[in-house]
DNA sequence: AACAAACTTGATATCGTTTTCAGATAAGGC
DNA sequence: GCCTTATCTGAAAACGATATCAAGTTTGTT
């Protein structure tokens, strides 16, 4: 009883199906898209004998005609960072939910003609939309690059005009997390940025802005890079420089690198420094000391893009920004200073 | 001079270049392809037709009559955890590579039901194949999912027949790994295992085996899940008992959070109780103490399951299995057994 | 110079759907 | 019962590319 594809034939078209429901082939395309009504008999012979042949409509063949995608593109420097990936899935679980299909598209360098290698076969496609994570400088460069005419959505730490775009409000999350350190009795608040993806970047501005408010001194920046053994020599430099008591990081790979670099030079945290990351990372809670921290809902930033997009692709207009605050989450890497600095 | 798309006008299409270069359709395909020779005078004619109007070919109108399709779908129970993450990242490097393009599905469940629905969209999509993740139950489940003629490989850490697939040896590596711990001198090694994908997982099968081997006696299994924390209360129940002196943990994260469980406790690690991971996770070289582990290629792996599918796709049939053996990483957190169990 | 072979080119068919339009049938109003 | 209106249905066009095939043009050989 179970049917079988047929010996050698390909997939089965709408036609098959129309010639065994014994209707036309508007008929069955009416059925799949319940874009009119059809007589309940006629539906039902058209239902069975889709199942009868596991019929899938090609989207390839719907897409050209219709003119409506139900594909978007999602466009990132990097996939497998922590709130890359977390973002990425938010968008995925959204676009399924309504029926879209996603397609990932990587952008390695900022480099324009690289820019354009990578996006020219996802753009080639019929696209619904994109969603660029601007979290770097290939996402920034991609944006730039991606045509007017299809809609776009950035995500992003940081508020921009002329873009429809979601935001997690690093800003405003960096200054109430430097408020808080400095609040413990820190004299200053020292900063390790992960690479900006502007010149500017949310976290060290908001930072600079907790510090100005208070009058306390802004010492100079310290890079660090996306890999978190990166910390480790700045952590020792740190270390070494009794001024320091307080330390912001970009992100918390690079607080748990810092942290092996001060603890390989026999200091203490939080009793001697005191270490403060961004992102949640699952693993900053199971962390020796557990890292305070900021925690950014990049699932659901993932998810107000899509919903963005949704609304420009459905022409209801709908909102152009999005954004939200982060959490301060504190935990056992920050304390009041003692012995040190003051 | 910059040329501006027209007015009111939809994206440029294939016979707008052709009209504008002075030639047939046809020829300007032929240009796009290189399927056929077209005299310098045309192509140059044609290219600057392109350049001009910033054609880019439907890749939907192509693949309906082509029959080729550019665009590989992923299919993957998550994407966002470590492993996971850097497979994907892989797949997507070596496709971008070779001109494809990379469709995402998550599918959540192990249910036939809500599999179905989450392929249903992608496949019907124009598919050259599919790359599963069988890492875990949905993944499982996904691939008996798939239709049979269509181009599949299975990635994953145990070989299995009748599947086209790539490996990673979890079962040699886990082997190894146990091998090196009882001949660190312990008595025998527990197992905290993460969630298998079947009945039988290889971390675990290599665990078992190399105690057996060994003469060692197989102490229970214990259950953690894809949750760091949840290694937290199985470390603690670990610490409380004294024949406990090594645990070989699913992954690094699991053993992150069994470390932190024994610390908890009050015993020290590796001097009371040897701790290894699995996976190589970024941050395990920054735990304290550094984690022993088990490095695994994930993005080779991913790259290896793309060119496979490559193979089937171009006909060239190739092999039908890739396996390598992930590397031993011996770092801090294992030593000799000393003062406890023995 | 004549013929064959090779190379270019365009007209037309095709992929698998949805859309448009018009015809057929059924239902409703007088 | 006749005309209008509403409901279903199918024929044909359309989407934007490649594939096929035959005609036209060169080139090469004798």
């Amino acid at each position: 009883m179970t049917s079988r594809a047929g010996v050698n034939s390909r997939n089965p078209t709408i036609s098959d199906v129309a010639e065994r429901a014994g209707v036309s082939v508007p008929t069955v395309s009416r059925v799949l898209t319940g874009a009119a009504r059809v007589s309940p008999a006629k539906r039902e012979a058209v239902e069975a004998a889709i199942a009868e042949l596991n019929f899938r409509p090609s989207a390839a063949a719907r897409v050209l005609v219709s003119r409506r995608p139900q594909t978007i593109a999602v466009v990132a420097g990097n996939t497998s960072r922590y709130g890359y990936a977390e973002t990425i899935r938010g968008i995925e679980m959204a676009a399924r939910a309504e029926g879209y299909t996603v397609m990932i598209t990587v952008v390695e360098s900022a480099d324009e003609v690289e820019v354009d290698r990578a996006i020219g076969a996802t753009l080639s496609q019929a696209l619904a939309g994109v969603v660029v994570l601007k979290f770097d400088p290939p996402g920034v460069a991609a944006l730039r690059r991606l045509s007017t005419d299809l809609p776009v959505v950035a995500l992003s730490g940081t508020r921009e005009t002329g873009v429809r775009q979601a935001v997690l409000d690093e800003t405003g999350a960096a200054e109430e997390l430097t408020d808080y350190l400095l609040g413990l009795g820190h004299r200053t608040v020292h900063h390790v940025r992960v690479p900006p993806s502007r010149r500017v970047d949310g976290r060290t501005t908001g930072w600079r802005r907790a510090l100005l408010k208070a009058g306390a001194p802004v010492p100079p920046l310290l890079d660090g890079t996306w890999a978190p053994n990166s910390g480790i020599a700045i952590g020792r430099v740190l270390a070494e420089d009794p001024e320091v008591t307080a330390v912001f990081c970009g992100n918390d790979e690079l607080a748990m690198g810092v942290m092996r670099g001060i603890a390989d030079k026999g200091l203490r945290i939080p009793a001697d420094i005191s270490v403060a990351g961004f992102d949640d990372h699952p693993l900053a809670e199971l962390w020796s000391p557990p890292l305070t921290t900021v925690e950014q809902d990049f699932e659901g930033l993932g998810r107000r893009g899509f919903e963005l997009l949704l609304q420009v692709v459905e022409g209801s207009g709908g909102r152009r920004f999005s954004s939200e605050l982060p959490r301060l989450v504190v935990r056992e890497s920050t304390a009041a200073p003692r012995g040190r600095g003051t």
